[in-house]
DNA sequence: CTAATCCATAGCTTTATAATAGGATTGTGA
DNA sequence: TCACAATCCTATTATAAAGCTATGGATTAG
């Protein structure tokens, strides 16, 4: 329903609570805990987060995760590629790996585009810092 | 799977073409074979674009639809309402009618009305002349 | 009067998201 | 060394939403 999806703001979420705890690993309980967020939810994001490479973690008691990198250098776009591979996209067309057969004499395909371009720029240019000051 | 769904780009195609056959009004056949759309599914968003007062109707045969200002006039944040009453928002919690119980502790809150803010001023600002030069 | 068109509502089908389940693995510390 | 607490991983189910179809009625030109 055109809305970004709880996938994207969860682990916004979760991201963020590590950003604002950084002496060590917190624990995705805790997380839970915190976000009121199911834990085995949280366990499918964050395995992608790790894959992705934004976060660490520590196994074992007192384990945890932890950010791979400084707030500043993680922005909203690294997070949501993590999550979800395609990113946001205004329209289907403007998906990279889908190529669109009306491109050429689809009137909207430009409003699409720009749309995508602001969106693009809006997530890579906000870290998880940026409301930090 | 955080796009704009085909009820707002189906809509926007649609009134594309009545932008660029102001002469005389279009009937749904012609735009449903024009932008290869089902009839019926264009029926419906014609008649929440009515309702909206962006297009107007001439009834019986030889009918069709026309729009009801000059396309400078019309914004896309015109026809997303009017397909859409409640727009498109980044996070539930920045919908007008809902109010998010977790606003004054969410760290991620700030993200999506800036997000909002950023898509209201894009979709007032661009008009369905915008591309047309 | 009849064909073309708009008007309106109801319901079906499919898909994607959201959430849950269950277990395997790894490290800690008593 | 053993219990425990945590991550890790895969699969499955439930739910909601989107997308579309079907049906019937109202209106008007020719």
């Amino acid at each position: 329903m055109n809305r970004l999806n709880t996938t994207i703001r969860y682990a916004v979420r979760a991201v963020l609570v590590l950003a604002s705890h950084r002496d060590n690993p917190i624990s995705i309980k805790e997380i839970s805990e915190h976000e009121d967020l199911s834990v085995k939810y949280l366990e499918q994001l964050f395995l992608k987060l790790r894959k992705a490479g934004l976060v660490k973690s520590v196994r074992g008691m007192y384990g945890g995760y932890f950010l791979a990198r400084p707030p500043d250098k993680i922005s909203l776009g690294d997070v949501i590629k993590a999550v979800q591979p395609n990113g946001v996209y205004a329209a289907p067309c403007t998906r990279k790996s889908k190529h669109c057969i009306r491109e050429k004499n689809c009137s909207a395909h430009e409003y699409w585009e720009k749309l995508r371009a602001l969106l693009d720029d809006f997530f890579a240019s906000t870290t998880l810092a940026t409301l930090k000051d």
